[in-house]
RNA sequence: GGUCCCGUAGCUCAGUUGGAUAGAGCAACAGCCUUCUAAGCUGUGGGUCGUUGGUUCGAGUCCAACCGGGAUCGCCA
């Protein structure tokens, strides 16, 4: 149990026995206690002032002393105002510390939840690379995934690859045009990035062709749709959907290249998946939901032939969920994909990790789902995040205006080690052993720069200056590591906790241990990282505070020594689990 | 125009279901390495929490209106 579950039962149960009050958890105001007085946790006594029928400060009074007879836990409270501030018992944080040791979530309990839940995430198109919103996407899905693990849901990572459509012609009618018959193997190039360049190549033969036709005088608007290599590009995709044995061998073959290259990107990036769903294999289902929907009433059909759901009365518009001619459109593939999960796994809940423009979207797939009284329904969640923007404005693909995937993770590693560099720490470690070490700390800036931010939010991307290694980044959280492992490869931590009482600075340490559970259940709850982010950096700089004032190895107290060594211990486990579900490896040495 | 998201220090961000004098980091300035890793620690300066009302013992947090930024409302995906 927390402390604060365990003073909070402890509250209810005073007050019910010593004051006939009955009250719930859920009404109790229980705060951590503001730095400037003593104490571990602070009651909020005002909502008990009516039942008491005393001055606020009358009943801190009372309470306080009452919590404090009961047993052991309380040792002592002040009453600041309507505040009652209190003191938890050395030997409580002691005997706390001994029982979470190294893991902390332990505190939790382990209760089974028996939900299932698929976190669908990354969701490239097969026409260029990752680039920077892909990797607040990826790092976010895998991260939400991980965390949800760890509080203990069944989770299935997925990965639906939109594999199929006009955009990817766009590439592969350019790479015909203009690729000499140019292969990864051939360029050198990465095959996403091959296929990228194409796609490049393409809008601007689009472009070039459509100031021709305005210079020929015709409008912008439909010079655009008349724009010969558009056409092609319209050509390929219907001969495609025919299954021209040609159109689909050069697809397949564009696709292995670009699969190869977000292999390599997965990797670096340290994402995985257990099921891929593709496109080109997932774009006529949802036909049959039509139909079935069209029989409900749910869905209704307009004169020429397509069908449409109203959500006016839900506060939305009218939508289309099936073509005139018969074909999908996104929403119906996206229908088809939801209960294609749900027959394969049986989940009992679908996170969807894409981007806030497309909150609409999932708003409506999930009333759709509702209407259609699918079990499935209520536990579809649009884990919504918002654009990285660039100082010099937004990224077009297609301009090839964009921060790279790779790029970027390149650039972290060579900025970690030219840092490293200036620092000269690195004695002794060969070229590998370095190579990795910049690796796991430019990952670990790159990542920890994208998680701690709430994921709603838009956040701006300064590759000049927005990643640091200094103040609250993943290498300071790295470093606190690092520095605990460097007195442990001195003297083994004791198995067991001497009980010794704790000084302020070793109970701060022990109480922000203790607050790990909260955190991994907001994020849990959430489907947010970022208080895992904070509490680490929190727990970092308390640490690092602890370890400024007094000593560990040179502790002439033997017991004392011990109890620090058990305590630093216990912090750099819990970092090192904790970062782990931030994708966040930890260095021995720094 | 309808709907949704965001607005907190010069910059990047925290701020639990309303609680004490609104917090970190970066940047600026001043200290701390003959002692366990200074990628660290300590201190100083910096705020009409977009604006105006409302709800109450109490509002950055809840409600309303407005201002500013963004997204979305395609037989694109």
């Amino acid at each position: 149990m927390t402390p604060e579950a365990a003073l909070r039962a402890l509250i209810i149960d005073t007050l019910s026995k010593d004051f006939q009050i009955e009250t719930s958890a859920a009404d109790l105001r229980i705060e951590r206690t503001n730095p400037d007085f003593p104490g571990d946790f602070t009651l909020v006594v005002f909502p008990l002032v009516k039942a008491l029928k005393r001055s606020p400060e009358q009943c801190a009074e009372l309470v306080g002393e009452a919590l404090c007879k009961r047993n052991d836990l309380v040792a002592s409270f002040n009453v600041v105002k309507g505040f009652l501030n209190l003191e938890l018992a050395g030997s409580y944080w002691v005997s706390l510390l001994q029982t979470m040791g190294a893991n902390a979530l332990s505190l939790l309990g382990s209760k089974p939840r028996n939900t299932k839940v698929m976190v669908e995430y990354s969701s490239p198109n097969t026409n260029k690379p990752l680039h920077l919103g892909h990797v607040r996407n990826n790092l976010l899905g895998w991260s939400v995934a991980e965390i949800l693990k760890a509080d203990g849901y069944e989770v299935i990572k997925a990965n639906l690859i939109n594999d199929r459509g006009i955009h990817i012609c766009k590439s592969m009618i350019a790479w015909e045009r203009f690729g000499n018959g140019e292969t990864p193997e051939s360029s050198g190039m990465k095959g996403d990035h091959l296929v990228g360049k194409y796609y490049v190549a393409f809008d601007a033969q689009f472009r070039a062709e459509v100031a021709e036709l305005v210079a020929a005088g015709i409008e912008k608007e439909a010079a655009e749709k008349q724009a010969p290599i558009l056409l092609a590009a319209q050509d390929m995709l219907r001969r495609w959907e025919q299954g021209d044995e040609a159109v689909l061998k050069l697809w397949k073959t564009m696709n292995s290249w670009v699969y190869a290259g977000f292999e390599s990107s997965y990797s670096r990036l340290g994402v995985d998946f257990d099921r891929y769903y593709y496109e080109s294999n997932t774009y006529t289902l949802g036909k049959d939901i039509i139909a079935e929907g069209l029989e409900k009433g749910v869905f209704y059909r307009k004169p020429d032939g397509s069908v449409w759901i109203d959500l006016r009365e839900d506060g939305l518009d009218e939508k289309l969920v099936l073509r005139s001619d018969g074909t999908s459109v996104y929403m119906t593939q996206d229908i088809g994909t939801a209960e294609l999960k749900y027959a394969e796994y049986g989940i009992d809940r679908s996170v969807y990790v894409v981007g806030n423009e497309q909150d609409y979207h999932f708003k409506v797939l999930r009333l759709i789902m509702q209407k259609l009284g699918r079990p499935y329904a209520d536990g579809i969640f649009h884990l919504s995040y918002g654009m990285v923007d660039l100082p010099s404005g937004k990224m077009k693909s297609r301009e090839g205006t964009v921060v790279d995937a790779d790029d970027l993770m390149q650039e972290m590693h060579d900025t970690a080690r030219r840092k490293t560099e200036e620092l000269g720490k690195t004695e002794g470690m060969t070229g590998e052993a370095l190579s990795g070490l910049y690796e796991m700390l430019g990952m670990a800036a790159l990542k920890f720069f994208m998680l701690k931010v709430d994921p709603q939010k838009r956040m701006l991307f300064n590759p000049q200056e927005s990643i640091d290694f200094q103040g609250d980044t993943g290498p300071f959280i790295q470093y606190t590591y690092a520095r605990i492992r460097s007195m442990l490869r001195q003297t083994q931590a004791p198995d067991t906790c001497p009980a010794i009482l704790p000084n302020e600075a070793e109970r701060a340490v022990i109480r922000q241990l203790a607050m790990l559970p909260d955190a991994l259940r907001a994020a849990s709850d959430g489907y947010d990282p970022s208080p895992l982010a904070h509490w680490s950096l929190q727990m970092a700089r308390q640490f690092n505070r602890f370890y400024n004032e007094f000593p560990v190895l040179k502790e002439a107290d033997e017991a004392s020594r011990a109890f620090r060594l058990f305590l630093a211990n216990a912090v750099a486990e819990n970092l090192r689990n904790t970062l782990g579900l931030l994708g966040i490896a930890v260095p021995e040495k720094m």
